[in-house]
DNA sequence: TGAAGAAATACAATCGATTGCAATTATTGT
DNA sequence: ACAATAATTGCAATCGATTGTATTTCTTCA
């Protein structure tokens, strides 16, 4: 068995002895260049075959200073535990992988719980990266900044800045906010809680579009209905069971994300009211499951998989050395049951 | 503004330049060596820090020849679509991020749909990991036999099978599937049906336990009631919708896995039957939400973020080119509402 | 047939950090 | 103060592929 074994040739110079080639012509050969005639080329390709021969690409990046890795950061203030199971990162990494996959580029994921970014700048992972991708911004917009003057392009999924210095793409959160509380307001209701954490740049934004819906219809602003919930689920129902709890009225909740509207729904059929009777709920993102959920969810639309995409050619475009300018995406009222919807009501 | 510049040095030499030092020795006191004087290394490292010098990390894989990247396939002979956000999926990977963070590891997922491994072993991912872990054997055993005659280690996750070649780590398929059917038989139920496909190597085993427990108390084994369901949440509707419409008698089912068997309740529900009253339900994973659903899932326990960890350091005695035996953990049934459970009867 | 030009291939510098070994400097005991 | 030894630091080979330039080999046409 041994005896035929043939000695596979690790380096580029072994094959090219192999083939009575120099190591160069191998390269050319191996990365199909117009200067190596077809026939040695061929020849050469026959031979890495059968020999099991592949290139090193630990040599190969070194040399050419790419890795062909993007690495896709998950930001939120909060401890790890759950994040990568949040259906909206989910969703959204799929789309970034398509994409990537698309380009020929690998995904690397960030899994340590970043409490600074600014760390992450130190890490193996950033030099190993030939971009970065950072879905939130959490509460670290100076940091990004500080980051994006690295040499290793960055891109943000977040809300627009003031002296933004890094490449941003995300919703159109005001109109989204804005959409979600006029709908309510449409079917009727007039004590609309906002829940989440406006200390987040896109939540804040959302939270203006709110004020401005409230404000067209002459409806004052109740600050006890602004509810800090952060982006979990435990947190939402303890919130919101507190709020129930409390003798302030409201009969509509706008949820900043679908995982909290969810949650908000169920914890509300707990407590014996009813969704959307008692209390209208709508969500923000429109993930997969939000049309399958019952009651099936009245959202604003972020087309997840989509935004991952732009991310991804965004950040090629940096690559390329190229200027891009911020996008906003816009956004959509999807009108589903959890709102008190009447049928036939629905967009699209 | 300009005038004020540091030029930040690029290569190690231009450090060493400044410090006045040998490359060497830079090296060194970087990588805390105790071969250089503690003074001599806090006045590098100070320089470093000064002038925002980080090592290049690919001219150091390359040097090294290990990237600290380690690659985690999703392996099921399915297209790609959802795999992402399979909680059985999503929880080992974040079981495995976390091992992989405490040994200082980096993640790599691969996102291509494989429909032969095989292609991996040509691709960028695998020559670019340490190493690589597989979750799922899919239908490719000999191709991961083949695979793992490369020098890149792998380690999968999968049922024990005859010829194998690379390290596996598993559950003890043959008891979770005999004690789900036991628990269903002990609870009175004759018409056992079993979910899953099996000729997938883990789900035949479990099918054995099944048939195991079936043959212990004399009930006949209905082949009628073994049926091929992918792990797909759109495949089990169809598939349980056709059992339930046919005139096929049964009041419990064996589920490959949890998102099965949640599905499986749905559907139940829908068609007006009642869980567990009706039908028994018992689940195979124990995924977080099956603590949550309601009714709340009965399942086979496996620990999934700690099947992550035995993965990991598996991988780590491999690349430390340790033998390692193949492992196989326990696993435990968690007795919950979906099978008729009485209170207090609860396993822990 | 021979020279000019094109096509194909060979040569060798290069990317930036690591590390064994050699060379230098510091320390110790007498 | 001087060996002998230990502690530091410097030197230079090395990892394996890519690519600009030089060189060789073919074509082609007069």
């Amino acid at each position: 068995m041994k005896q035929k074994k043939i000695t596979a040739p690790t380096t580029m110079q072994e094959l090219a002895d192999i083939a009575g080639v120099s190591r160069g012509t191998v390269s050319r050969a191996l990365s199909d260049s117009p200067r190596v005639k077809e026939k040695t080329k061929a020849r050469i390709l026959a031979l890495a075959e059968k020999h099991n021969y592949r290139v090193n690409q630990k040599a190969r990046n070194f040399r050419l200073r790419r890795s062909g890795v993007v690495c896709v950061v998950f930001m939120l203030d909060i401890k790890s535990e759950q994040h990568m199971s949040d259906p909206f990162f989910l969703e959204m990494l799929g789309g970034i992988a398509d994409c990537l996959a698309e380009h020929d580029l690998d995904l690397l994921l960030a899994h340590a719980p970043m409490t600074d970014v600014l760390e992450l700048q130190d890490s193996r992972v950033f030099q190993n990266s030939d971009g970065v991708i950072f879905i939130g911004q959490g509460k670290q917009h100076d940091r990004l900044n500080v980051i994006a003057k690295s040499d290793t392009p960055i891109v943000v999924w977040g809300a627009p800045m003031p002296g933004q210095r890094y490449c941003r793409v995300g919703g159109d959160n005001v109109t989204g906010g804005y959409l979600a509380t006029r709908h309510l307001l449409e079917v009727g209701r007039r004590h609309i809680a906002f829940f989440g954490d406006v200390s987040l740049p896109e939540i804040a934004l959302r939270f203006s579009g709110y004020k401005k819906a409230l404000r067209e219809q002459g409806v004052k602003l109740d600050r006890r209905l602004q509810i800090d919930i952060p982006f979990e689920m435990q947190h939402a129902r303890e919130s919101i069971d507190e709020l129930l709890n409390s003798r302030t009225k409201f009969d509509a909740a706008v949820c900043g994300s679908d995982v909290m509207a969810l949650s908000a729904i169920a914890t509300i059929n707990e407590s014996g009211l009813r969704v959307p009777d008692d209390i209208a709920i709508v969500g923000y993102d429109d993930i997969g499951l939000a049309r399958y959920a019952s009651p099936t969810l009245t959202t604003v639309r972020q087309n997840i998989r989509w935004a991952g995409r732009v991310l991804v050619e965004s950040l090629l475009s940096l690559l390329n050395s190229q200027v891009v300018a911020d996008t906003t995406l816009s956004s959509e009222l999807i009108v589903r049951q959890s709102s008190g919807a009447q049928p036939g009501k629905n967009s699209t």
